[in-house]
DNA sequence: CCGTGTGAAATATTTCACAGCC
DNA sequence: GGCTGTGAAATATTTCACACGG
């Protein structure tokens, strides 16, 4: 994906295991996982759990303890063997290394439903997500006052995008309009020169190779639901029965 | 993660090649990009597009083309060497692998912001998903009148679920609840019947083995882009240069 | 020729299993 | 004795590259 830098490490310095920090390239698959482990451990540490082992949050977390403990050794070695985890210290690690030590400023363009849904939603400023603008194209839209997690927030012109990125109080993009409008929208937050963008609107978006675009396409789950849901149906129904594999079905 | 079934095929009918279908096991990654070919197979044949190449498609899909080849490869042989695909036809059968041929009722648990933007999200009518069922708990919402995709729907209380469930309205539960009730809600859509469950409340679920679960997890995703800004933050002013490392920045 | 379909190679991710340390 | 951290093995996924059919 990231054709433009080395992407292994030189491989000399680290190996000794002493010098950890400068370990980079954490495995894509670990970091979509570390949200989960900060949420679980920050839920441990406010009802006070003190320490844990790999086992019980792997549990917790709905993974496998050896996953566990390998994503958490990307990191650096922070449990105590014999013992486990210091709750407190951990949630820590894993904030510092998400970045979520830092506020960060979000910008939602689309003002629809899904916009306003997402301005409200709990789950982004408990975790340093502060939504610093709404921003739509419908002129009967603007200026509307809309209910915030904290605060409230007045749905602005797209025209203002521009200034939340140059005075530093956006950092990141979310796409929430419709999948015809979500182009155009991710060229201009490119444009204004944010580098990381969200992408909730149905449609597959280009952008220069230095911007991190990631996406949530809310049908695309339900679609693989739906395969899943209709192979049990056929397993148990199979409409005609071609060959064998009738033994492979017991109920 | 099905312990189950046995997983694997005879591997005895299949090698021959001729007796597609009964393939089974369509990879996971495979099944999670079959939804993205759908959305834009469909676009180009309501644009008139009569047969496309694996790699014109792998463009408008954001993949490469072996990797749309070899995914398609896991339906069977639906291209023509020298020509492509032909766009109705691969559509078709793609809609038909996910089970898009039949409709599928959604009930969704938890009127709030969220659950309502769902209701009206059009991305799911258009996939023939249908929202059969609004549910809440809190006593002063019940009854209030909610604008759905198609038509409108009234928010009914927790009790008429297992109703939506027996009587095949049903198919596929959404939990957009807070965090704290996601649990016990999980539990109810299990134990009225259904099979399918898609989890938005930032919560770890369990459910027994034979319930398909997936998540979106809205704050996830900002995480992750959260983690890539603070990198790239980190690569352009490293606070401390402790070694070398130096060559690998450029700019 | 052209472009699909696919073995084989290269990577990435997960799981195993155990040495090492508290 | 218990639990972490991690090499090594097992799987899964992606990429390569080319034989094959229209």
């Amino acid at each position: 994906m990231s054709a433009s830098r080395p992407t292994a490490v030189p491989a000399s310095i680290e190996g000794s295991g002493s010098l950890r920090s400068l370990v980079r390239e954490i495995p894509a698959a670990t970091v979509a996982r570390l949200p989960v482990y900060h949420r679980v451990l920050a839920a441990l540490e406010e009802a006070g759990t003190r320490t844990i082992s790999s086992e019980a949050l792997a549990q917790s977390c709905g993974v496998s303890s050896a996953k566990l403990r390998k994503d958490l050794s990307h990191l650096g070695s922070y449990g105590t063997r014999g013992v486990g985890y210091d709750v407190p210290f951990l949630t820590y690690q894993i904030a510092r290394e998400l970045g979520l030590t830092q506020p960060w400023g979000v910008v939602i363009v689309g003002a629809g439903n899904l916009g306003q849904a997402l301005v409200s939603y709990r789950g982004f400023a408990s975790r340093g997500f502060r939504v610093v603008g709404l921003l739509d194209i419908h002129p009967d839209v603007i200026g509307r006052q809309v209910e915030s997690a904290d605060s409230g927030l007045q749905i602005q012109t797209l025209g203002d995008l521009e200034d939340l990125v140059r005075s530093g109080r956006a950092h990141i993009g979310v796409i929430a309009t419709p999948a015809d409008a979500a182009q155009d929208v991710c060229d201009r937050l490119v444009a204004a020169g944010l580098r990381s963008i969200l992408n909730f609107a149905p449609a597959v978006l280009s952008v220069p190779e230095d911007v991190e675009l990631r996406k949530v396409d809310l049908s695309v789950e339900l679609q693989i639901l739906a395969f899943h849901e209709q192979r049990r149906a056929d397993d148990h129904h199979p409409s005609q029965d071609p060959t064998s594999l009738g033994e492979a079905i017991n109920a």
